[in-house]
DNA sequence: ATGGCCCAATCATCCTACAACTTTTAAAAG
DNA sequence: CTTTTAAAAGTTGTAGGATGATTGGGCCAT
């Protein structure tokens, strides 16, 4: 059996590289990496293909570059910059109806294979919540309120699904900020999160998958008055 | 309320520009661009520049290059082909699981909104799914069946949600076709699509959620069987 | 300490040259 | 005239050097 000859290009053998010693964690996100001249060494390739291949990855969102100043490393993957991109360009109402799917998704999931670290940390989040809500501090309150929702989707343990899910929450901080500094004196209805664990705990799906569904209904109608105006 | 200076290096505006002539469909997905010496010109940036823009739309999967060919465009949208990497990697099962999310809100938000045009999209569909399995045409009735499917998400009438979908589909192309061919004699049980349109036609967005639902379940089912393997 | 200045490091852009590959053209062979 | 072969032109890939622009730190005078 011949097999075609891999004739990926250097600069395309070089982005590889850079990208598995992210993916690896041998360039740690907010690191500085070596100077350009050193990377032609190491690599062995010539100023414009390193530069290639660089500038690959920081269209991708993965590296920034700074004049005079050198190269970070911003991000860790690909999928998580272009979700961000779109995500910012796409209406918040319709983000509001992805998150419901993703999150509704992740909660059935969470009920079924929730592990004990999983339901220590969600209580976790409660509580966080809770001190938040006692000490009228909204930043925080918003933090730990997006940590637990956060959470439910880890338990999911779907990663695809949590790749898609991460990028949504942080458009949806500043919104949520809006909300619940706008609309009313913010008070804590620790109800709808509580809720949510026991049904996750006792592996009910069905309830699980409601309260997500009854929580982001709320949300959802926030932003349809807030676009109204 | 003062602005940080926007200082756009040369390379992202002539990257930007490019992806504006391809999102305007100035130039066509398949069709080849100019080559690098007249852009050259065209921009007014040297090789250099006009290469790592290149570059770095080729890395994101918007361009496709042919040493001593050309440069051709192969993708509208960024995110499109960004998934299509991730999705490559995840297991089926996950791939499903998120599926199912996406598929399950897509016909709840398509009961709402569904115009007659979606409506005769759809029915357009089944009839294409009769006609392939009267037929015994596997081939084209995966494509059918499919492009049901997508219809039911574009009946959902959110683009985030269509953008995230749609790669999940191709991925799915290839399974789909070893469950039915190996599985069994394949037979096309209509009901099945058919209370889905129903559901929509409607406007009961619960029995379309269930009828998605009922649907993707017997995937899933396909799907761990085929792990245990 | 503060502010201004210089200097080294680093990325940004440009230029030229050549190599590798593809397509087209034209000549040569049948 | 058709087919084959070879040359030529066109296009992207890689290399190396030169200069400009920006940043950050160190030095010095105030």
């Amino acid at each position: 059996m011949i097999q075609k000859i891999n004739r990926m290009s250097l600069v395309e053998q070089v982005a590889a590289q850079i990208e598995e010693l992210i993916q690896s964690e041998q360039w740690t996100v907010g690191a500085k990496i070596p100077p350009e001249t050193e990377l032609m060494e190491q690599f062995a390739v010539s100023r414009n293909t390193l530069r290639e291949a660089i500038r690959a990855l920081v269209h991708a969102g993965l590296l920034e570059t700074k004049q005079g100043s050198g190269t970070i490393v911003r991000s860790k993957n690909t999928l998580d910059a272009a979700l961000k991109k779109y995500v910012k360009k796409a209406t918040m109402l319709e983000t509001v109806d992805v998150r419901i799917a993703l999150e509704k998704q992740a909660a059935e999931l969470a009920a079924h294979h929730r592990t004990d670290q999983d339901l220590a940390q969600l209580e976790a989040s409660i509580k966080a919540c809770q001190q938040a809500a006692e000490q009228d501090d909204v930043d925080q309150f918003i933090a730990s309120d997006i940590n637990f929702h956060k959470a439910v989707v880890h338990a999911g343990n779907n990663q695809l699904l949590i790749q898609l899910y991460e990028p949504l929450t942080e458009v949806l901080y500043a919104f949520i900020q809006d909300i619940i500094t706008l609309d009313k004196p913010f008070q804590y209805e620790e109800g709808l999160h509580t809720d949510l664990l026991d049904a996750i705990r006792t592996q009910d799906a069905e309830a699980a998958a409601h309260y997500i569904e009854s929580y982001l209904k709320i949300v959802k109608e926030n932003v349809m008055t807030m676009m109204e105006e």
